[in-house]
DNA sequence: TTGAAAGCGCTAACAG
DNA sequence: CTGTTAGCGCTTTCAA
C-alpha cells in the first residue's frame, strides 16, 4: 500500500541488470562484455547496446575477487622530490595506462622500514605486480612478496629482475670527455656510496682516470646542493682543473661555491655532473652531464612486469640502458 | 589411489582458513580482524594471535566487493613534471596512507580528454574519491562522476568543493614588495590566462599596481624558460625597472634573459617569482618568489576528502590558503 | 551457442 | 557474545 515506487537511489547498472535487460543469462552478458566464450554475433552486439546505454561499468573489485587479478600495480619510489622521479613516475603511468593498468604510486621517504610498509600495502591491495625503486640494494622485503612480479629499478637486489643504466659507462664517458679536453687533474665528488649505483658511476670514472694516474682527489658522501665542508675544501685547493660530479644535484653545488669563490666555470673549472635533471639545462652555465634514457627505462620496466604477469618466466634477467653525454656549458679545454 | 596429498601452490590464507584454525565460526572471525561486532576479549586475542601465525592479510578487492568502498583514491593532475607536483603529490599520499588509504597517481598530459579517460578509469576502479587537478576551470566530467566525492584543487570549478591559495594576494604581495624598494615601474609577465589562478595573480599585482598608474607593460602567455619573443622585447626595452612574473618558470627565463643581454640582477632589473618551487632557491642570484603552503593544501585536500567519504555534508565550500613572499637575491632597492 | 549454478573471500543482518 | 546464512557482482565450469 505504502510507497509503491519509491526507489533507493540510481545506483549503478550491474551486470545482472543488463542481462535482465536484454533478455539473455547472466553468462551470456558477461561474454559478450569480455568477449570471452564463443557468443552469436548479433546477441553480443544487442547486449553491448543495452550496456551501453544503461550506462553500464564493470565492477573491477567484484572482478578481482573472482579472477585474483586486479589490474593494479604497485611503484615504490624512495623519494618523489627526486628530480627524476617525476618523468619515471609519468612515463610508468603511463605505460601502464595503455595496457589497461592503474598505478597505486608510494614514496617511502627513504626509510626501509616504510619501504616495508608500502610494500605490506601494496601487497593487500592484492596488486599484480610492483615496480620497485628500492632505497638501497638489500633485498629488505623478500618474506612480504612471496610469489607477487617484482622489477627493480635502479638497484641491484639479488634475486630480481632488474632495470638499470650503464653507470660505469656514464662515468667512464664523462671522465673521457675531460681527459679530451687536456684535462690531467680531475677531481671526483661522490653521493653516499651504499649502493651501487653510485659505486659504479665512481668505479666507471676512476677507472678511466688510471691512465693520468687517478683521480685528483675523491670525496665521498657528498648529499644535495648544500655542500659539505669536505667538498668547499676540495674545490678551493685548485688542485683540479675538473671536477666529476656523480650527480647533477651535487655539480650545482659545486658550480655556485665555485661562483662564490669567484672561480670562473668553465674556463678555470670544468665541471661534468650526471642524471641530466630538468634543470641542469637551466643553470648559468648550463650543465654538462651524463644523461640516462629514464622513458625507455621506465616502459621497459613496466613491460617486462607485465610480461611476467603473463607468466613468462625467463626470470632472473638485468636489462642495462646505455648512457650518454650531453655536452652543455660547464665544460671546457684546460688553460694553460 | 593417486596423488594423495598434492596440493595446489601454498596459497594466501583466507578468513575461512582463519577461522577454521581458531575454531570459531567465519563471523567472529571477521569481528576480531575488524575489531567490529561484539566480541569476547580472550576469543579475538586468541583468533588475532592464529591469524598472525597464519600470516593472514584480508583481501580488499573480496572485502570492497561487499562493502562498496575500496579504500583507494585518485590524484588526477595535468603534469607530473610540473614542478611542484612532486611535494603535492607526496603529501598527498603520505597522508593518505596515514589514513590507511592507497593512492591512484594519473597524469592527464594537460589533455582534456585525457583528463576524461583518466577519471573514468578511476570511476571504473570504484575509488572512494578522487582529487582533482584539473587542467583548467571547467567542468569536463560532469556526466563521469555521477555521485563519487571530489576534491578540486588549485582550480575554481563550479559545483566542486575547493582547495586554493590565495593568488590575488600573492600578486599583490610581489607588487607590494617591488614598490616598497621603491620601483615605480614593474612590468608583468603572466602565463596562460584560461585558467583563474593565473587570471587573479595578475589581477592582484595589477590591482597593486595602481597607485603608480599601472603596470608598465602586461605580457601574456608567456609559458616556460624558454621565452617568447614579445617577453624578450620588453626585458629589453628597458621601461621597467622591476618584472613580476606570474610563475617561477617563466622567472627564470626573464633572469636568464636578462643576463644574456648583459643586465645586472637585481642592480638593474628586480625580479619576482611565483610558486617557489625547487630550484627559485638554487638560482643564481636566487629568486624573490611568492611561495604557497603546498604541504598544508595537499594535506587539507586529502582531509576534506575523508570528511566527504564518512559522509559529512557541508558542501559546496572553497579552502583557500595564505601565501607569503620570500625575499632572495633578485630584488633589489630601485637605482637613481 | 547459450544458460544454470557454483563459488571467489568477505561482511552484516539475524538468530540463538 | 557467537554462529548461521544470505548475498556483493562477477567469472566460469558444466550441461543442455
Amino acid at each position: 500500500m505504502a510507497d509503491p515506487d519509491i526507489r533507493t537511489p540510481p545506483k549503478r547498472a550491474t551486470l545482472k541488470d543488463v542481462a535482465k535487460a536484454a533478455g539473455v543469462s547472466l553468462a551470456s552478458a558477461s561474454y559478450a562484455i569480455n568477449r570471452t566464450g564463443s557468443l552469436g554475433e548479433e546477441m553480443r552486439a544487442h547486449v553491448l547496446k543495452i550496456a551501453e546505454e544503461l550506462g553500464y561499468r564493470q565492477n573491477l573489485s567484484a572482478r578481482a575477487t573472482r579472477t585474483g587479478r586486479t589490474g593494479a600495480i604497485g611503484l615504490v619510489v624512495p623519494d618523489m622530490t627526486n628530480p627524476f622521479f617525476p618523468s619515471l613516475a609519468q612515463a610508468i603511468v603511463h605505460r601502464a595506462r595503455q595496457n589497461g593498468y592503474s598505478v597505486f604510486v608510494t614514496d617511502t621517504a627513504g626509510d626501509q622500514q616504510q619501504e616495508g610498509e608500502a610494500i605490506r600495502q601494496l601487497v593487500d591491495r592484492n596488486v599484480d605486480g610492483i615496480v620497485w625503486f628500492p632505497v638501497n640494494d638489500e633485498n629488505s622485503i623478500a618474506k612480504l612478496v612471496a610469489d607477487i612480479p617484482i622489477i627493480v629499478l635502479d638497484r641491484s637486489v639479488p634475486g630480481f629482475e632488474a632495470v638499470q643504466a650503464d653507470y660505469v659507462q656514464g662515468g667512464s664517458l664523462a671522465v673521457e670527455h675531460l681527459l679530451a679536453l687536456g684535462h690531467r687533474n680531475v677531481g671526483v665528488v661522490a653521493g653516499p656510496m651504499d649502493v651501487r649505483s653510485m659505486r659504479d658511476r665512481i668505479d666507471g670514472a676512476t677507472a678511466a682516470l688510471a691512465s693520468v694516474g687517478g683521480p685528483t682527489f675523491v670525496v665521498e658522501n657528498a648529499f644535495a646542493v648544500e655542500l659539505e665542508g669536505t667538498v668547499k675544501e676540495a674545490v678551493e685547493a685548485r688542485s683540479a682543473t675538473a671536477i666529476f660530479c656523480a650527480a647533477d644535484l651535487i655539480a650545482v653545488g659545486v658550480l655556485r661555491h665555485a661562483r662564490k669563490m669567484g672561480l670562473a666555470v668553465p674556463e678555470e673549472l670544468s665541471i661534468v655532473g650526471f642524471d641530466d635533471i630538468a634543470w641542469s639545462e637551466y643553470c648559468t652555465p648550463a650543465l654538462t652531464t651524463i644523461e640516462m634514457p629514464v622513458d625507455e627505462m621506465a616502459i621497459e620496466a613496466v613491460d617486462a612486469l607485465l610480461r611476467k604477469l603473463d607468466g613468462e618466466q625467463d626470470g632472473n634477467r638485468r636489462v642495462i640502458f646505455n648512457v650518454k653525454i650531453v655536452v652543455r656549458e660547464t665544460t671546457a679545454a684546460v688553460s694553460a
